[in-house]
RNA sequence: GCCGACGUAGCACAACUGGUAGUGCAACUGACUUGUAAUCAGUAGGUUGAGGGUUCAAGUCCUUCCGUCGGCACCA
C-alpha cells in the first residue's frame, strides 16, 4: 500500500497502486491538467507510471524545466507520427530536444517543401485533437531490432543494434506510431499544442559527413501559446539586430560578390569604428607591457612545413603561388612569424617574458557553406599576441592576460563571462610533467583572478592546455572570443632557445592569445550587441549639428569645428530639409547626439541637444555639452564585471 | 564540401498556369527656408547573378557555374 510523499513533506496513502496522474488528480484537477510527467524517488517517469510502493513523488508540470523538455520531446514524436502518416515511405531516425525546441531526422527521397511543413504541422494539430494515449512498453533488445526491421525502419534498427545486447528497451506507442525512446512522454497527445515547425535542412546520418544526408525538420514547442508567441517575437528581435542587415543599413561594411566570398570591405563608417577599436587595443597593449609587431602576409612554403601547418592545417590554407621558382603561401596564422623574430638573435633568460602583439591579417580557406557575414570569413584580422616565457613564469603571465582580457571586454560593454579550462587530450606532444605544471599554472591564475570556470577534460589542443572565455550579449547569446593557449609544439619545431642562468640553452614556453578573437567577428558581435547603437566612445560619428534654415549654416559649422578641435567625431547636416526630416534620418543612423541650431541658438550662443533615443535635453552651452560627453565616454565600460557567474 | 531554398533598378519587394519588366524608398532637377522621427512636383535608372539550352516567344522551363540564406559537417 504505497505512501506517497510530496515535495512539501505531505503524505498520501493509497490502498492500491496508483499512477502519477492519479495522485495529481487527487490533489486537484488543475494540477492534473498541467501534469506532463512525474519524478519518483528522483527518477523522471511517465505520468502514467504506476507506483506500488512507498515513494517520494514530485509532479512535473509544463511549468518545470524538465516538463518543458518532456513536451518538446513528445512534440518531436508527434512530428514523426505526422510525417509517417503523410509520407509512409519516410524512415524515422532520431528526434532529440534542443534549445527552444526539437528536431527530427527522416530518411526520405522526397524533399520536404515549405508547403509540406505546413501540411505536417496541420496533421500534428489533428493528432493533438485525437488526444491519443501515449503508451509505454518494454521489449528485449534483439526483439526490438527484428521488430523495427519488420517495419522497414532500418535506421532505428541500426540504432538499437548499437545498444549493448541483453538490455530491455522502452517503446512508446501513440495510435499507429511506435518509436524507440527512453522517455518519459506526456500521457496523451492532447497535452501538446503550442508548437511550430520552423525549418527543413539537410543533416548527416549520425553527424558524420561521410554518411548519407537525411532531412531534418526543426520545430519549437512551449507550454502555452503565449510563450510560443514570445519566442517567435524574440526571433524577430534577433533578426532586427543581425549585423549583416545593420551593416548594410548603416553602411558599415560589405561583402562583394566580385571579390569572392568571405572577404570583408570596410566602409568609411565601419572603418571609423574599427580605428577606434584598434587604437584603444594598441594603446592598452603598450601600457600592459607588450611590444607591437608587423609581419608579412606571405611566406615561403617551407616555413609552413617547419611550423607543421602543412601537415595539420593545409586544408584551410590557400594554395601556394610560384614566383622565381619558389613557392610562397598566404599566412593562416601569425605565430611562425613571431617565432622567426624571436629566433633572429640569441635570447637570454633576462629578456623573458617577451610579449609581442600584432593585429595580424590572416587568410583561411573556410568551406563555402561555413561563411556567415562577419562571423565566419576567409580573410580576417586576429588581435594576436605571443608571449615567450620560462616555465615558472606561466602563472604570472596568464594572470596578466586574464586581467587585460576582462578589462578590455568590460570596456566594450560585456560583463558576463563564461570560462573553460581545457586539459590534455589523449594524443598530445610534450611530457606529462610539463602538461601538469602548465595546467596547474592556468588553474592557479584563474583562481587568483577569482574567475569561476568549468573544466573541459581532454579538450585541449594537442600542443597545450588552454583557457577560453565566452561573453554574453544583450539578448543572452554566448560568443567565444578570447582564447589563451599554451604551446609546447612550436618552440620544439623551431628549436627555440634561450640561455638560462646556468649558461645552458633552454626551450621557452609559448603562449598564444587573442582577446577579441578577430576584429571582424568582434565587430559583428558589437553591432548585434548594441543593435547598431554604439556607445559614444565607439560611435563612428558622435555628433551631428543640424541647421534649421540657411541662416544658421555658418554657426552650425563653427560648432562642428569647435567639437572636432576637442577630439569629437562631429559633422554638419546643412541640407535644405525640414528639421524633422533630418532628425528622423540621423536618428535612424544612430548618431548619439543631435544638435540643433536655429535663430534662437545663434542669438544665445547655445545649442539645442537631442539624443538618438529621442530625449530632448534642451539648450545648453557647448561647454556643458562637452563636459557631459566627456563624462559619458570616461564612465563607459568601467562597471565592475561579474566574475562569479558560472 | 553536403542537402535545400533563393538571386528582378542603389535598397526593399511586385510581375496568374511562359506572351510589351512594375511599385515604394534612395538618386537627380526644380519649388519651398522650414523648430525636434518623412514638404511637394518632375526626371532618370534594368541584357532580370553569369554562361549554355528548350520554345514562335523565357524574369518564369531545363542545365552548368558564381553568390546569398537556413541547416549539417568544419571552425577565430
Amino acid at each position: 500500500m504505497p505512501v506517497i510523499t510530496l515535495p512539501d513533506g505531505s503524505q498520501r496513502e493509497y490502498d492500491h497502486p496508483v499512477t502519477v496522474l492519479e495522485v495529481a488528480q487527487d490533489i486537484g484537477p488543475g494540477l492534473a491538467k498541467a501534469t506532463v510527467a512525474g519524478k519518483v524517488n528522483g527518477e523522471l517517469v511517465d505520468a502514467t507510471r504506476t507506483i506500488d510502493e512507498d515513494a517520494q513523488l514530485s509532479i512535473v508540470t509544463n511549468k518545470d524545466e524538465e516538463g518543458l523538455e518532456v513536451i518538446r520531446h513528445s512534440t518531436a514524436h508527434l512530428l514523426a507520427q505526422a510525417v509517417k502518416e503523410l509520407f509512409p515511405e519516410a524512415q524515422v531516425t532520431i528526434g532529440p530536444v534542443i534549445e527552444d525546441g526539437f528536431y527530427y531526422d527522416f530518411a526520405v527521397d522526397h524533399n520536404f517543401t515549405p508547403e509540406d511543413l505546413e501540411a505536417i504541422e496541420q496533421r500534428m494539430k489533428e493528432i493533438v485533437k485525437r488526444d491519443l494515449p501515449v503508451e509505454r512498453s518494454v521489449m528485449p533488445r534483439d526483439e526490438a531490432v527484428a521488430f523495427f526491421r519488420g517495419l522497414g525502419e532500418d535506421y532505428k534498427a541500426e540504432i538499437i543494434e548499437s545498444i549493448p545486447q541483453g538490455e530491455a528497451l522502452s517503446l512508446y506507442k501513440q495510435g499507429e506510431f511506435i518509436d524507440l525512446c527512453r522517455g518519459p512522454h506526456v500521457p496523451s497527445t492532447g497535452k501538446l499544442g503550442a508548437f511550430k515547425l520552423t525549418k527543413v535542412a539537410g543533416a548527416y546520418w549520425r553527424g558524420d559527413s561521410s554518411n548519407e544526408m537525411l532531412q531534418r525538420i526543426y520545430g519549437t514547442a512551449w507550454p502555452d501559446k503565449k510563450q510560443l508567441k514570445q519566442y517567435l517575437t524574440r526571433l524577430e528581435e534577433a533578426e532586427k539586430r543581425d549585423h549583416r542587415r545593420l551593416g548594410k543599413e548603416l553602411d558599415l561594411f560589405s561583402l562583394q560578390e566580385e571579390a569572392g566570398g568571405g572577404l570583408v570591405f570596410w566602409h568609411p563608417k565601419g572603418a571609423r569604428i574599427r580605428k577606434v577599436i584598434e587604437d584603444y587595443w594598441r594603446e592598452r597593449h603598450l601600457e600592459a607591457g607588450y611590444e607591437l609587431l608587423y609581419t608579412p602576409h606571405i611566406a615561403l612554403e617551407d616555413l609552413w612545413y617547419t611550423s607543421g601547418h602543412k601537415g595539420f592545417y593545409s586544408e584551410s590554407m590557400y594554395a601556394p603561388m610560384e614566383e622565381d621558382g619558389q613557392l610562397y603561401q598566404l599566412k593562416p596564422m601569425n605565430c611562425p612569424f613571431h617565432v622567426l623574430i624571436y629566433k633572429d638573435r640569441l635570447r637570454s633568460y633576462r629578456d623573458l617574458p617577451l610579449r609581442w602583439a600584432e593585429l595580424g591579417t590572416v587568410y583561411r580557406h573556410e568551406m563555402s557553406g561555413a561563411l556567415h557575414g562577419l562571423m565566419r570569413v576567409r580573410g580576417f584580422t586576429q588581435d594576436d599576441a605571443h608571449i615567450f616565457c620560462r616555465e615558472e613564469q606561466i602563472e604570472e603571465e596568464i594572470l596578466r592576460i586574464l586581467d587585460l582580457t576582462i578589462e578590455m571586454l568590460s570596456k566594450f560593454g560585456f560583463s558576463d563571462f563564461e570560462v573553460d579550462l581545457s586539459t590534455r587530450p589523449d594524443k598530445a606532444v610534450g611530457s606529462d610533467a610539463i602538461w601538469d605544471k602548465a595546467t596547474e599554472g592556468l588553474r592557479n591564475a584563474l583562481e587568483r583572478k577569482g574567475l569561476a570556470y568549468s573544466v573541459d577534460q581532454g579538450g585541449g589542443a594537442f600542443y597545450g592546455p588552454k583557457i577560453d572565455i565566452k561573453i554574453q550579449d544583450a539578448i543572452g547569446r554566448k560568443w567565444q572570443c578570447s582564447t589563451i593557449q599554451l604551446d609546447f609544439n612550436l618552440p620544439e619545431r623551431f628549436e627555440m632557445e634561450y640561455v638560462a642562468e646556468d649558461g645552458e640553452r633552454h626551450r621557452p614556453i609559448m603562449i598564444h592569445r587573442a582577446l577579441l578573437g578577430s576584429v571582424e567577428r568582434f565587430f559583428g558581435i558589437l553591432v548585434e550587441h548594441y543593435e547598431g547603437k554604439f556607445p559614444l566612445w565607439l560611435a563612428p560619428y558622435q555628433i551631428v549639428v543640424m541647421n534649421i534654415t540657411d541662416r544658421q549654416a555658418g554657426y552650425a559649422q563653427d560648432v562642428v569645428e569647435a567639437l572636432k578641435k576637442q577630439g569629437f567625431r562631429a559633422f554638419a547636416d546643412l541640407r535644405n530639409e525640414k528639421i524633422g526630416f533630418k532628425i528622423r534620418e540621423r536618428t535612424l543612423e544612430r548618431v548619439p547626439y543631435l544638435l540643433i541650431a536655429g535663430d534662437q541658438e545663434v542669438a544665445s550662443g547655445r545649442i539645442s541637444v537631442r539624443t538618438r533615443s529621442g530625449e530632448d535635453l534642451g539648450s545648453m552651452t557647448l561647454e556643458t555639452l562637452t563636459q557631459r560627453l566627456n563624462q559619458e565616454i570616461a564612465e563607459f565600460g568601467q562597471m565592475q564585471p561579474k566574475l562569479e557567474n558560472v
